[in-house]
DNA sequence: TTTAAATACGATTAAATAAGTCGTATTTAT
DNA sequence: ATAAATACGACTTATTTAATCGTATTTAAA
């Protein structure tokens, strides 16, 4: 429980490396997978799910390839990992309420304070921060 | 990504729904399972689970039941998840090295103090605050 | 203008995890 | 003795995550 998906992590890797070329440099699917050992396919969704989120830019064609758009301290933790997952939640009745036990749940409070709290926790960390 | 599991969930229920009695009074598992829609035999085991770690205390035999042992305020949700499902980690290479990738990887130090925060957070809290 | 190497993306399959059930044994108040 | 509760390993089902497949499009370069 409480873990990230691969997704995000192929993200995050991607990300740090397309943060280690010059500005202008593009790092393509296939040289990301080769070097970090991941499937290309899978790695290539995630990019392209980036690239419709302004994070990342495509550069399409031979010589194409990817290269970071957005300015990465604006984003934070929560975003991205909303972009990617959808709404960030521990438990589902946090955003749906389409729960048939609502009246007799005894927790729905208490889970809340706890959803804030890692909501709020992943709001003040950007993705500057973690792949600087 | 980042969700608890049912087996939590539920414990926690129980827990608040134990909360609720009296010092003496027990909660059969068929109790809880009725009032809050639960499956009783989930419950059970998670209950037994409990139990085993002494945060509950068991009572044989009809009229038997389950009753609230440690003191709530003296164990993190830290150490309450990691009682029920181990390890907390967002991703496995936290605890587990044999990933194969290691050499390569390169956001190992970045995920650690992701990580890192989560668990503070998580020691910070405590089961009574979410129980009571 | 053909070719090759890249992105784009929906559909499908495979693998892993979570959730739930079954069966049986044990305990104990009545 | 009986019935109602806990105890628990084995198993099945459901859900989610991960990966693959197939095909289309873009575009630099020969």
């Amino acid at each position: 429980m409480l873990k990230i998906t691969r997704k995000v992590e192929y993200a995050l890797i991607a990300l740090r490396h397309m943060q280690s070329k010059n500005k202008k440099g593009l790092a393509s699917a296939k040289e990301i997978a080769t070097i970090y050992g991941i499937p290309q396919q899978l790695l290539a969704k995630t990019l392209q799910q980036m690239a419709r989120d302004n994070i990342i830019e495509a550069v399409q064609g031979p010589t194409g390839g990817y290269r970071i758009l957005a300015k990465l301290d604006q984003i934070s933790l929560k975003d991205f990992f909303e972009k990617l997952e959808g709404p960030l939640g521990m438990m589902d009745c946090y955003f749906e309420s389409d729960c048939i036990q609502i009246a007799s749940c005894n927790i729905r409070v208490p889970i809340q304070r706890i959803n804030d709290n890692m909501r709020n926790m992943f709001s003040e960390m950007t993705l500057h921060e973690v792949t600087q």
